[in-house]
DNA sequence: TTGCGATGAGAACTCTCGTTCTCTAGTATG
DNA sequence: CATACTAGAGAACGAGAGTTCTCATCGCAA
């Protein structure tokens, strides 16, 4: 095997083993066995497993924003409105299987397994989501208020941890709801 | 050590603990040198790891409802919306030293030492404070949408979960704005 | 006093896991 | 062909943790 398809091989079997297991759920073996590279590349491409935990929400950061933006672009060209679209991208995620909930969420809450690097790139994507929710709201909703696009954050990831934890989407419904409500014009004076 | 005091050392010090390292950064021995109690108690007590990290969360999840209501209420006493006092309550615990989140949140992140019975009463947290949420629509907005409670337990734990990855109460904040202009009046026809 | 059950302190056992080391085989080059 | 570098397979090592076992001690009843 050449050194990048190694490279992608280790981060793809990563990705589904740390999401379905938890970091502290797979052993460096695992990653091994799974993307059937040697104990030995593994360590050269990746020092430690701080080292491929880092790489792997790297990765895995920039594959999901992706992922984001293009289901939100789907539904939006067929007449959601963009905001409200997030909730349907976060329901086709939800009802997807293997569904977990959010895999940096996660990340945090393994605290004995984390450093400050890890941290780091948790910050980085929650703040991506709320800047792509404030592009967003500038491009159709400018007269919303301030605070909403860190509303609507916080509706989407309320709604991701409590559809992981009840295995239902009836929080991302509820949470839509909410969000359209908040999309209508202010109370009438 | 009588075995009441035994017991209450045991979960006091296994909540700090397992709150601030996680289940998996916290060894049996350490909740033995925290309680000051012998291994053989603690066993005796709680016959593996996984009945004593059920035990934490069941004393915990009461210790949570029971501080959450009260808190709720001395603000409610104090002239503010009950249902917005929720996220008063919310920054008071966020704002409080060692704050790291949703410690039932946090379990379910560690997949690899939880088993069902875990599961159950996280669900259990998580479906009481939904509960409460209603109990307070009930009363003090009758007339406010079906999915209102819903919504507000999203926002919480949306929340709950953003504070502790940024330090920050600015989440806590946005939502509490967003709650607010739920509960006005719809908009006019 | 003597014996017995309970208790505490902590050693010991077993297993897991991150990391490193060894040994072997293959391959490209002089 | 010989040699030297590379890479894979997996053994080995050391640390840590859950659980059990040993043994000395203490309190109490006959």
């Amino acid at each position: 095997m050449k050194g990048p398809d190694a490279e992608r091989a280790i981060l793809t079997c990563a990705d589904r083993l740390f999401y379905e297991r938890g970091i502290e759920g797979v052993g460096m073996a695992d990653v091994r066995d799974a993307a059937g590279v040697s104990l030995r590349r593994l360590y050269l491409l990746h020092p430690s497993k701080r080292h491929l935990v880092a790489a792997w929400l790297e990765d895995r950061h920039n594959r999901w924003m992706v992922w984001f933006r293009q289901t939100v672009e789907r539904r939006t060209a067929e007449g959601t409105d963009a905001l409200l679209a997030t909730f349907d991208a976060i329901e086709e995620w939800a009802t997807s299987p293997g569904y977990r909930g959010c895999a940096f969420v996660n990340t945090l809450a393994e605290v004995s397994e984390i450093d400050e690097t890890h941290r780091a790139i948790v910050r980085t994507h929650k703040r991506a989501l709320i800047d792509l929710l404030a592009e967003l709201a500038t491009r159709d909703h400018p007269d919303g208020p301030p605070w909403l696009p860190g509303a609507l954050a916080v509706l989407i990831d309320g709604a991701i941890v409590r559809a992981a934890i009840f295995g239902s989407t009836t929080p991302i419904a509820d949470a839509r709801s909410a969000a359209a409500r908040l999309l209508e014009v202010p109370p009438c004076p």
